[in-house]
DNA sequence: CGCACGATTTAAGTATGACTTTTAAATCAC
DNA sequence: GTGATTTAAAAGTCATACTTAAATCGTGCG
């Protein structure tokens, strides 16, 4: 009836997590549902340990919230963490992708044209090569059914964008951008070669970078994300 | 000679996690630094069960980790959730709270133009209004040093504006928003009213979203970004 | 001499029972 | 019916015993 998954991490209170994490963000349990500790003990067999651990990390997530003489009680969404990278996993992992997907292609086309802007002021020597290595790798492979390829190469640049703007969170958005450009990919239709003038826009945005053209950088890489967001309009208006 | 704080959240784990937290993010234990368990127990003079659940939640925020027969290992920030919130409150009271308000007005000016062309498209009527309210008590109390009274409408606006985007990764930013607003405010010369240019620019925002212009609204809040960019510049240049 | 493999040992992980504290809800007094 | 008081339910905390994984060390073999 329960415990979907044949536990993903290790350990106990992870296999919990890995459990309760996703059934949650699914809305399997709707807001306000009220979860009682010994009777997650019996569900999952296991001791209050390894219950209270995990829902400690739920609670910190604001996921939940844990009441004496109440229980743990389910929360809305609205105070759902929506930046925490586990929840951003789990919610792209359930029904709630699509949502999750616009969202982050929404904050990706926010945050890459600013990330870009500071890159050209701030990337290193060593960036800049990496970054036309990137870009010249993705026309590279552009053409003729490579798409995973292409994949690694795009995620590659994307993330040495973001690092070489030296702001530590648009860094770490480098794994929520892989992660929307993979779902992109597995959405695409096989054949369908990437959009070449997208390619293009990638070798423009790495030369402004070199050549410290912040506004250029700027300005191409919003035509890249403009793109992503036109996209997605077709896929669901 | 540990334990800084006298205690902010309930409960014991709570207070161990607001002892911990603080100290790991101000860079107290070097990364690598080992914590033993029964080490932490005594140090806090806790039991097992709360030390745990202290180290699984800072553990889900990457802050440590804990392995079998090594002990909890502090890892090096870049592996920090910087976009916990509560890693960023952290932060923001500890030492690293000038590159923090930094990072953290970089996100801004990326994300409220976005959010303010958004708006533009999907605020409601009540939401237009309250924008317009906000405004107008900014202008209200933009002078004659009413600082305190201006941050509040100040905050009400941006909140409103990230809420009305219809994004709700960019309506979570409501509470850092406030955050670096207020830290603006705080370290602004008290006798100094905000720039008359900047309380302009929020009610032409207020029209042009009234006004379903996704254009205007963008601009206008970007122009009122850039001005906190510069802020910081010339805080620190 | 070095390497591999197994014993050792350390520290985290798990289980359990007893007890405390908070607090919603029911009961009682007025 | 309102307010004070009692009750009980569920989380929170503690102490202890036991399990498990993995570094370390030692031995023996190549």
């Amino acid at each position: 009836m329960d415990n979907q998954g044949p536990s993903t991490g290790r350990g106990l209170h992870a296999r919990l997590l890995a459990s309760l994490g996703p059934a949650i963000t699914a809305g399997d349990y709707p807001p306000g549902t009220v979860l009682r500790t010994d009777e997650l003990e019996r569900r999952f067999d296991v001791s209050r340990t390894v219950v209270r651990e995990a829902v400690r990390v739920l609670e910190s997530m604001h996921l939940v919230r844990s009441r004496r003489r109440v229980g743990v009680t389910v929360l809305p969404p609205e105070e759902w963490d929506v930046f925490d990278s586990q929840v951003i996993r789990w919610r792209l992992a359930g029904p709630d992708r699509p949502r999750q997907l616009r969202s982050l292609t929404a904050l990706r086309s926010a945050i890459e044209p600013a990330a870009a802007a500071l890159a050209a002021g701030q990337a290193t020597a060593a960036q800049c090569a990496e970054l036309t290595e990137h870009a010249l790798n993705m026309v590279a492979t552009s053409r003729g059914q490579q798409l995973p390829a292409y994949l690694v190469h795009d995620v590659a640049f994307h993330r040495t964008i973001l690092r070489a703007s030296g702001n530590e969170m648009f860094a770490r958005l480098g794994d929520v951008v892989a992660e929307v450009l993979a779902g992109r990919t597995e959405h695409r239709v096989m054949f369908s070669d990437p959009d070449p003038e997208a390619v293009t826009l990638h070798v423009r945005v790495a030369e402004a970078v070199r050549a410290r053209d912040a506004e250029r950088a700027e300005r191409y890489t919003r035509e890249i994300t403009w793109g992503a967001l036109r996209e997605l309009d077709i896929l669901a208006p």
